[in-house]
DNA sequence: CTTACTGCAAACCATTTGCACGATC
DNA sequence: GATCGTGCAAATGGTTTGCAGTAAG
């Protein structure tokens, strides 16, 4: 695993590489993407970023969340009907996520980091992303819902 | 595949086993979600059931979804970010998603039907659903892009 | 006849947009 | 110095909620 410096140089790279002014609202971002792996919505970004860089809009912190996505600096989570999620997608993970508290897990199975191309697929398609989701209920809301 | 009235008899079976009224409007929502494809918002579903049913509201369309979810029948399709699209799930399938136009398109590959289990999972963690899920790029958007 | 369901309107909240100022290249 | 990015405020749009009337069991 590398060090934040070096992720964040990577990553001032690739903005240079699109275009892209390096400003410190953007690195800040990037730093608390990079540093956490608890897959943080906007708002959340936005509440970390603060520490730091306490003059932060939220409106930045998604404008360049979005941003991000655009360059592949960050990944919107797969998922099913809530907030936006985001992840600077640094290591090969699989995600996992509770649908009572919303929590995503990490969890990394090698057979799923390149599963196989479907032959059946609609002609033309042209593929960015294979995934392997699981929803489920972890272990707090299973013990939350036996109580009941 | 089953006839529709097959599928509605189930459905209506499902509403009982579980305690819930069988009302014309439950029925006229699921018709719609089990005769389609399309993976419909809630409001592609209210537009639809509309024409049979013009009294119906948006709420209730949006309650009512998010009622067969709760019971089973119907799911919320896995995606990144847009507005909650749902399924009946009727038939095995799974799903891909263009990226620009937001349509869904299902294919069907027997060996994702049923998945591995992978072995280093957060412990206690109860797996209600696994699917393969492929984000991408389809035929008419990439003509578009190409022509920029 | 009781209780759940619906429709309506208002509230909510995440996300987006327009615009003027400020910062980066 | 030109242009892009930011902050602010307001708009938007999907989703949710409270409540009173209506219908299902």
């Amino acid at each position: 695993m590398k060090s934040t410096e070096e992720k964040v140089q990577k990553f001032i790279d690739l903005c240079r590489k699109n275009g892209l002014r390096v400003t410190p609202q953007r690195v800040a971002v990037y730093k608390v993407l990079a540093e956490t792996n608890s897959h943080p919505s906007a708002e959340m970004v936005h509440r970390e970023v603060r520490k730091e860089h306490p003059g932060i809009s939220l409106d930045t912190v998604n404008r360049t969340l979005l941003t991000f996505k655009e360059i592949g600096a960050a990944f919107i989570v797969e998922g099913s009907g809530d907030v936006r999620r985001f992840d600077a997608g640094l290591d090969k993970h699989q995600h996992m996520k509770c649908v009572i508290c919303k929590k995503i897990f990490d969890y990394h199975y090698e057979p799923f980091d390149d599963i196989e191309t479907p032959e059946n697929m609609p002609e033309g398609f042209k593929i960015l992303k294979k995934s392997v989701y699981i929803e489920g209920c972890c272990k707090e809301c299973l013990k939350k819902i036996e109580k009941e």
